[in-house]
DNA sequence: ACATTAATTGTGT
DNA sequence: ACACAATTAATGT
């Protein structure tokens, strides 16, 4: 468990940091597809991931979802941060992408950390930096990209995440994550197969070779 | 092994 | 976007 720490944040924390998050923080394993955090529910912890991968995604008022990022090992949810000194509900919902180890450090702290070790504020700061250009990121990628560049991107991001040319998910999740419908979902994965960038088959896609310009 | 059903995927309008 | 066809997987008999 320790090791496991120093192993992540080893290079960033100071090991008198690193030695009271072993101590306060409260240590969790999460199965795939488990829900971490839902929209308005109280944040009661930053949680660091140590393995696996979390997916962050925002909801409009219909209930349609739209994948905002994933955080991977090393990382912290920002959202939880602005949460221990703003406003106590999250705006965003965490589901477990993968098996996911993560540690959770107890609100209180946090702000102390702050003062008390500069490593800690740094990492704050340098994970919200990274948070909001994921943003940055994903906002262009809705704002300026067609929907086949998007899914190209998601598939891409997908791959990267679970480490697996193989992805397992139906049209219709793909269509929910992106906010789109199935059958447009559909179409371009079709084309992308006759473009021989994928292979297609029930359940799960095969990916061949995503990395072409157009 | 076969039939039935449900879910997923494909396609035309 | 909708409707329907085709395909595949799951389940019961």
């Amino acid at each position: 468990m320790k090791d496991e720490l120093n192993k992540i944040f080893g290079d960033s924390l100071e090991p008198r940091l690193i030695e009271e998050i072993h101590k306060v923080g409260i240590y969790k394993r999460i199965a795939a597809g488990t829900k971490i955090i839902e929209i308005g529910s109280l944040v009661r912890g930053v949680p660091l991931v140590l393995t696996g991968a979390i997916k962050v995604m925002r909801e409009d008022n219909d209930g349609n979802e739209l994948l905002l990022y994933y955080l991977e090992d090393g990382q912290a949810c920002s959202m939880s941060i602005s949460g221990c000194f703003k406003t106590s509900k999250s705006a965003v919902r965490a589901i477990a992408e993968r098996d996911t180890e993560l540690i959770i450090i107890p609100i209180d702290k946090i702000v102390n950390w702050n003062i008390t070790y500069k490593s800690w504020s740094d990492f704050i700061f340098n994970s919200y930096d990274a948070r909001f250009n994921e943003l940055l990121q994903a906002i262009d990628n809705i704002a300026f990209n067609n929907m086949d560049q998007r899914l190209v991107e998601y598939l891409k991001d997908k791959a990267r995440i679970n480490n697996s040319l193989f992805i397992e998910q139906t049209h219709k999740a793909i269509a929910y994550d992106l906010n789109s419908s199935r059958v447009v979902i559909s179409r371009l994965l079709k084309k992308l197969e006759n473009e021989g960038a994928i292979e297609l088959q029930r359940n799960f896609i095969k990916i061949i070779n995503l990395d072409f310009e157009k």
